[in-house]
DNA sequence: GTCATGGTTAGACATTTGGCTAAGTGTTGC
DNA sequence: GCAACACTTAGCCAAATGTCTAACCATGAC
């Protein structure tokens, strides 16, 4: 089981956000600059600084300064272990339903005797 | 653009959480009553319900009162919205990985002729 | 009726979060 | 060189979060 996974925590987190989900939008559209990422939400730089490091903590996105502009890029691949924790929950919930329906069959079995 | 829903808000939140991850994964294999889901935890009574009460917020799960024991049940299809924010996401980058296809595409054959 | 059981309410508390302003720092353009 | 630009750092603040204790119902078993 994997809900001790920081990851999944830090991960969960990040996207809590309307703002942070409306960065990683912006971004997955393709890369841009700070500036241009604060833009839309309407926030103060320092503001969208701190979401921003709330996204790379997450592994969500990667920056990199070239002179005095910073450049942001979605990681698509940091979505990864959402869509598994998913998953595994289904998992967990279908094996219980078949439980169920076997467990439903052998009383009607059980009821044609 | 999904990003200022505030169900995905709520979702999001309410997995951020290692304790609530790990009370919906007991919850997926069947349902409990509140101090069973408090066992593994080792939480307080009350810290757990207030878990509870985010989980429910979030309608991830939904409780019942019979008599003076509380069963708690999931509700698997409130997973949903995430898929699809999800799915919504990496539809923006693969269209964006499409342009860029068409875009080499294009400046080798301007190189070409 | 009384006592244990299962939950609930109320309040306290430290920490984290999401926002701000104000004052830096380093680049680029002219 | 110097002004504008793109951050960055530091620090403030209110509200939300996650935990607790202590006291309070309500129900079920005797």
């Amino acid at each position: 089981m994997s809900n001790h996974d920081p990851d999944l925590s830090l991960l969960f987190h990040a996207l809590a956000d309307p703002t942070r989900r409306a960065m990683l939008t912006r971004l997955a559209a393709g890369p841009a600059q700070v500036t241009e990422l604060a833009g839309p939400t309407g926030l103060r730089l320092p503001t969208v600084m701190r979401h921003l490091a709330v996204l790379a903590d997450a592994g969500l996105v990667s920056t990199a300064k070239d002179g005095r502009v910073r450049t942001c890029a979605l990681n698509p691949q940091a979505l990864a272990p959402i869509r598994g924790w998913l998953d595994e929950q289904r998992a967990i919930w279908e094996a219980r339903l078949d439980r169920m329906d076997s467990y439903v069959l052998a009383l009607m079995k059980d009821r044609k005797e």
